[in-house]
DNA sequence: CAAAGTAACTTGTATATACAAATTTATATA
DNA sequence: TATATAAATTTGTATATACAAGTTACTTTG
């Protein structure tokens, strides 16, 4: 079940994708849009804010609502989105090559970052992430396998995050991120093709689920000039 | 005049802060600080709502909200935040070089970014930060003189973000941001103390106040191994 | 005692209303 | 005509109420 503001945020955002709202272009009013949809203005106003926080609208206090142009063509690597959701919105020019699928007892790094008790295991995912034929990725991924038991190499070749929600039915909820850069390793070298590139650009996060358990670490290592990373800000 | 739920806000926010409410610490019901508070329960849900947001609290239906450590200790670079904001938050390790500051006819390039008529002028003022005595961050703004008039050494020794906002009174609204990483040039190796890094982590932004009008472009760029971006961001 | 069912509690959504604050439009005035 | 004033419009905040949905605690039942 949707709620009725989220059906009217999904539909203004196709209108804005399609084209039907120009950028520039004012919304009609927050009383016009309640009578259009035959829902209260503060329904309307529940979505108008979803879509000035995503970047899809500006408000005016006693002007209106204005459509941008920022997050039209963009789509922002900000956020918490699966490769798999990612690679979506590329086309046909990603691939993943499954290096390393194992359960584990974790070093003492990985037990620290994912706050485990003893005797607790990990599965560990390393996967290459080929674009335009290219590997520029490298994911490794470690997993509370308390919280999230079953993961096969199926898997870890489609998608983790599709199979904790899909199958698992868990609710992946919010994540810290870290971006910094870091000399390559020798791991790195050995499975990116990094022509030569020194330097890494390392994201690190920490997952957790609707009930604020810490269920993954990962690092996601990018070769330099591959990364990109996009985002829509606002000013409190 | 801040609202009633902005105080509320920023109350709670204090005593997340200094351990009034510890992590893993359940908040009193809705219903129950609508009471304490004396307002209605939306309100207190539209407080909660931003704490939910900016990574201080978890709601779950039917449970509660939880405080979580996330955003206790470190502090968010992502956002719109001046560098003098950031500073402040490091305590006395920061310093700012003017380099240049001028009013200039823009190169095609900054003409592009702003998206400027013919014959408009823009500010440049490039700014060395050290962190430590290092000088690691090389900033160059580029500002629309026709929204931005007036910029003296003055203010771009102290902050631009604050002139804007305190004497011109204009509102800075949002901002789209790309984080990538590219080759050193021969203007970053002589401003700043690169010791041997040949790449720079540049920040491009394009910032707009809020009638949606775009006033500066700014490259923020950092020595590698001094960049880190941090960023809590919540599963859509 | 264990399991099922019920009630109480907590958060999520939606409606309705009122007034404040900022902007725009229309009107009146000099 | 230009300017000041007032009215209308539009978004922002706050209150009050009702019910849905999820969780917890309790009671009943076998």
């Amino acid at each position: 079940m949707t709620s009725k503001y989220e059906k009217i945020y999904n539909e203004i955002v196709l209108l804005i994708q399609n084209g039907t709202l120009r950028a520039n272009a004012k919304l009609p009013s927050e009383n016009d849009l309640s009578e259009q949809y035959q829902v209260t203005r503060e329904t309307i106003r529940k979505a108008l804010k979803l879509l000035s926080e995503h970047g899809y609208i500006q408000k005016i206090q006693g002007k209106g609502s204005i459509v941008l142009d920022v997050n039209k063509y963009e789509f922002p690597i900000s956020g918490l989105v699966s490769f798999k959701e990612l690679a979506a919105k590329m086309g046909q020019r990603t691939r993943t090559e499954l290096v390393k699928l194992g359960l584990q007892v974790p070093s003492d790094f990985i037990k620290k970052q994912l706050k485990l008790e003893q005797s607790e295991k990990v599965w560990e995912v390393i996967r290459v992430r080929k674009i335009d034929d290219e590997k520029v990725i490298l994911d490794k991924d470690y997993l509370n396998e308390n919280l999230i038991p079953g993961v096969t190499v199926k898997v870890a070749q489609n998608s983790i995050y599709e199979f904790i929600e899909l199958e698992l039915g868990l609710v992946i909820s919010f994540a810290k991120k870290e971006i910094t850069v870091e000399e390559a390793t020798m791991e790195d070298r050995n499975l990116l093709d990094l022509e030569g590139y020194s330097s890494i650009v390392v994201v690190k996060s920490h997952v957790y689920l609707e009930d604020t358990s810490l269920f993954q670490y990962t690092e996601s290592r990018h070769r330099p000039d591959k990364f990109r990373f996009v985002d829509f800000a606002r000013r409190h």
